[in-house]
DNA sequence: TATGAATGAGAGTTCATTCAT
DNA sequence: GATGAATGAACTCTCATTCAT
């Protein structure tokens, strides 16, 4: 009668499908997505293949639940500082160093997302896509007005300074340690940092 | 050791292991090392899998040579323009330039070095990650020579600098087109100068 | 209490045993019994797993109801014909008609049954046998009758001629189409009258 | 070092994709295609699975492999005995029989034949129907070339006819035995036979 | 040198059935 | 009566690698 599952001896506290997702997401992180069978998916969740593709459609959908998770949530935030009522330097740099922490804070996720990006088939693809440029204008708009009102450099493509950003985003999932000197804020504000200094006029 | 195997009458000009070599490459940046099969290498090279194995000893053997070749050309590279004879400003801006034209022009493998570094078995790896400090490490010495001399800014730590320009190398393979408004050497001009902005004290 | 299941919201208007029987005879019939799941059939009833099991034992069960319909039916018609008071040859010609326009009339049971006997367990399997040789008895005592009597020719295997005209029968699931050109009861009539015809003196 | 296979404890002496071939005509034709797995079938044959794989591309090539066969065969003696020199009566009845004849000894392939067609694909599909149509377009017109010559009935639709014919011929599966009261060539001629008298004016 | 048949382990997925609710 | 989460075994197919020739 108990609504949840809690106190059962299964091994997990946790709904089934939730345990499954976490679980599948720590994996492909550490091992990738390829390398990661769904046995040791389920072997590591405590429960059977049957469950597993009682909640997901296949294992891709694994991967798209993940990727939907970092899109929706990038995409939130960044809709969130760029609408603040403050200076362009001001929004561009929170923004900036907003989606450094968010990284960071969802490390796992964003390595899957960055490495696996070419498994998705030719329709989810073109969706995914779709998703990351409407990030990517809503970031370059930003750059763009600072250069029109004078305030940022305009001598450089604003295109080539996302990714010049985004690239250090990207890149956190290869050094970034939870054990090392900087705290994720730290890290965030230093590349903000460097980004907001490389657009000085 | 021996560089060449010209002579044999095998349908292909070039000799049958550089074949393979790049054939593998190709297919392990478009598709990524997982997804390619040995046989789908040995179509495409036109030959069969056991020429494959007689010149290499395992699938992953093909990696390695890829990692190696990135992992030598970059050094070397970087090598030449630090040890030059220049103000420490032109030595990082020209070492800067030129890992991007360089990365660019070798993207397949470097798309591949990205993506598929955690195949690497643990001592391969070791391997690796001591050539990738090493390289990290000539970079960061620049950074710092021109902190202490004053010409860089001095507040931000040096390997996060690093990191934050190869990151936006890292993500070429992302988002670089050859097709694209601009040109290797004028990506890394704008690349080259960010950093060389950001670093103004 | 009410005797019909009329009035719940369930969306369809029959009992859910008779409506799962319609549903897993139409998708047998199209698709094979192995290629149909247990899901399929639920989906296409409108009902859950439980209920299914709720009212037969398993999915051979299901089969089995089709295949008990299908000899029940056409063992009560042949019997109706061969008991006639009439003359042999028009006994016979009625009941040969008959079994077309009946199989055509339930041309999905027919198909079912033709195709899937070799699903059937030992035992089951012994049981079907045992009705169709009962309804293939009553067929060739007619025929028997006939030559008998001198009214059919005698060279011929009563046994073979029953398989003859019953081949036909068989057959009229790969070829019988609603939209063709004739009637039920105009292939009726051409079947019967051919075995009639090729029964002649 | 034996050149052949002879005699080595492998279990059998024929070429492997014979064997495999010939294991799966067996076991489809006593089990049903979608009933046969094909473990069953290489350990039947005693190779392991990779084997399989190595000269089919799929479960299905098997099945299209017997088709083929069939297909080729029937057609190949229908046109032999179309084409022959000698009153229409006759090359009907040589037809006639000889289909039951050659029936009857692949009786494991034509099993599978007409249990199976349903299992093709799209394409396949489409293939296998226009062989099957010509195959009863050369019958057809022998029976249409009698009735204008007036010596078999017209009354009748030749379409019919021939589906009558292949009717009996596709029940053979289900009610021959080789160790029955008469031989093939006995059942061949009842049969023909019966569609000639059917056919008599 | 080079072949390609064959292996054997494991991949992702399906499915009839059960059972606590 | 009816649900649907979960099982566990079986399914087809893939693949890196080996080895007799």
């Amino acid at each position: 009668m108990a609504g949840t599952k809690d106190g059962n001896g299964n091994g997990g506290a946790k709904p089934v499908a939730q345990r499954l997702l976490a679980t599948a997401t720590k994996l492909f992180a550490e091992q990738g997505y390829d390398r990661t069978s769904v046995q040791e998916i389920v072997d590591a969740a405590g429960v059977t293949k049957g469950a597993l593709y009682h909640y997901f459609g296949s294992k891709d959908d694994l991967l798209h639940e993940v990727y939907g998770r970092v899109l929706r949530l990038q995409q939130e935030r960044l809709d969130h500082f760029a609408d603040a009522d403050a200076p362009v330097e001001r929004r561009l740099r929170d923004a900036a160093a907003d989606v450094v922490v968010t990284t960071i804070e969802n490390l796992d996720d964003t390595k899957i997302f960055f490495r696996s990006m070419h498994h998705l088939g030719p329709e989810k693809d073109k969706q995914v896509r779709a998703e990351r440029r409407r990030y990517h204008e809503r970031f370059r708009a930003l750059i763009e007005e600072g250069q029109r009102a004078g305030v940022f450099a305009a001598g450089i493509p604003a295109d080539l300074v996302v990714d010049y950003h985004f690239g250090s985003v990207h890149h956190l999932g290869t050094w970034y340690r939870e054990d090392g000197p900087l705290s994720p804020q730290q890290v965030a504000d230093h590349l903000a940092d460097l980004l907001l200094r490389a657009l000085r006029p």
